[in-house]
DNA sequence: CTTGACCCTGACGCGACGTCAGGCTGTGCA
DNA sequence: TGCACAGCCTGACGTCGCGTCAGGGTCAAG
């Protein structure tokens, strides 16, 4: 098939097609001697698993990391592509739940402030994460019960669960300011607090997980960002004191 | 509030706030001495409202007329996200009906072609036409029931229905080229037969409607062009045959 | 052998911001 | 009272995913 029926079959642009042809994310397996692009069968299925991909949220240059995953056969692409749709069901409904409670409270005549509105739409769960919550967590249990037990909390629970994190990072930085060693005692503790407040709040978090949460923050700039905001060096404070706390209770 | 706290609320970026100011979709209600914007908490409401708008795939365009809408109150406004997001929920069920249809063939060993997929995941109903039916078609009931009917087709369905509506415009077609009247009897009839078909597979196209339809054929230039592909002057016609039809069956 | 639909490769344009750069402002604390 | 540092300002250029010509070759039907 040349360009132009592809492009009609799968209701994209004859540009569309060009442009991933140039950027090497669907080059067609052959083309005829006068230059015509040439799609296989295959070249389709690629181009279907790519629009998909693209469809839900994903920059053209994941879509290629998706689709050339090596460990992801035609199944695990369709158990992914199932989760992921999936997702997006899930935030469609809360929008329409959101919407659905403003309509409530206008019928009774209560006024929102913007922030109830903004609060209720979760703009803390915006869609961007959608693609990269599903990079970073994958297909973990650990994101799936975090999932399944966010959904039911109401805007009281993430004020609270809000309250608590910053209340351990708080002392965490209190602790850095005092000068009490990353692998003492004192910080270990509050490691450990973290994370039975995760596992209260979000999902099991085994010593392993939180050894890898705790890499992340050194790792990740965002969460770096995000520690070194409250005070300097408390990333490097934090992840050191859970891989403390993590050696002393594997043992 | 000033630029920051409202980024931090909404989760949009700074820079977002200012783009929005610069084209004037989302301008501060008033200034510091100094320069420095600030939000009221009407801007707040607007805000939200674009932001709702554009998470449904409106261009910043779309969306200035869409909240700048004068005959919209909040309710209407809150009816209409509502409506926007409903149609998203069932185009993600389908979507995930496809995969799951895609998986069950695989567990039962059948191979889909990519044409199949394809259709399965109806690129004939493409994401883009969200933004846009809603404005055509608005709330109309017409497309309230089109989206009804439509969404219990299957795959031969569609075929069907495609292959009725060519019949009727292969047949308009040739009249035209047989130099028939658009005004004459049997091209009146052609009208009359793709306002039942219209109504049979979609939603009842009243002589009202079917006007209307008429119009746009010669006013839209994507409809236009889809007649002109298929015989030169045909969107004329079809579009006079259709007025004839409705004046001589409206007395 | 022409005509019109289809294909090719540049190359520029655009929407919706991201990302500096260079400079002013506001405030907590020494 | 001064200063450090976070936060705000306005350009201005960069990016992503294509849309849209321009200029020219190709293919099939009549």
């Amino acid at each position: 098939m040349n360009v132009g029926e592809v492009a009609a079959l799968a209701g994209v642009t004859v540009r569309t097609l060009h442009h991933y042809d140039r950027i090497g994310l669907l080059s067609p397996s052959g083309r005829t001697s006068t230059g015509y692009r040439q799609y296989s069968p295959a070249d389709l299925d690629r181009l279907h698993q790519v629009l998909l991909y693209r469809d839900l949220g994903f920059p053209l240059e994941e879509v290629a990391t998706l689709v050339d995953d090596p460990s992801a056969d035609p199944a695990e692409h369709l158990r992914r592509q199932h989760r992921l749709l999936q997702d997006r069901l899930e935030r469609t409904r809360a929008m329409v739940a959101a919407v659905e409670k403003e309509m409530e409270a206008r019928a009774m005549g209560i006024d929102l402030t913007p922030q109830e509105k903004f609060e209720l739409f979760g703009d803390w769960l915006p869609e961007e994460y959608e693609a990269e919550a599903e990079q970073r967590w994958g297909d973990t249990e650990a994101w799936a019960q975090s999932q399944r037990r966010t959904r039911a909390y109401t805007k009281d629970d993430w004020v609270r669960v809000k309250g608590e994190g910053e209340d351990v990072e708080t002392r965490f930085a209190a602790a850095l300011r005092a000068g009490v060693p990353a692998d003492s005692e004192p910080a270990m503790d509050l490691a450990e607090e973290h994370r039975q407040q995760i596992s209260r709040n979000f999902y099991d978090c085994t010593l392993e997980i939180h050894a890898g949460l705790g890499r992340m923050y050194v790792e990740d700039e965002r969460f770096t960002a995000h520690y070194e905001r409250i005070a300097p060096g408390l990333a490097q404070y934090v992840s050191d004191a859970i891989r403390a706390n993590a050696a002393r209770r594997e043992r």
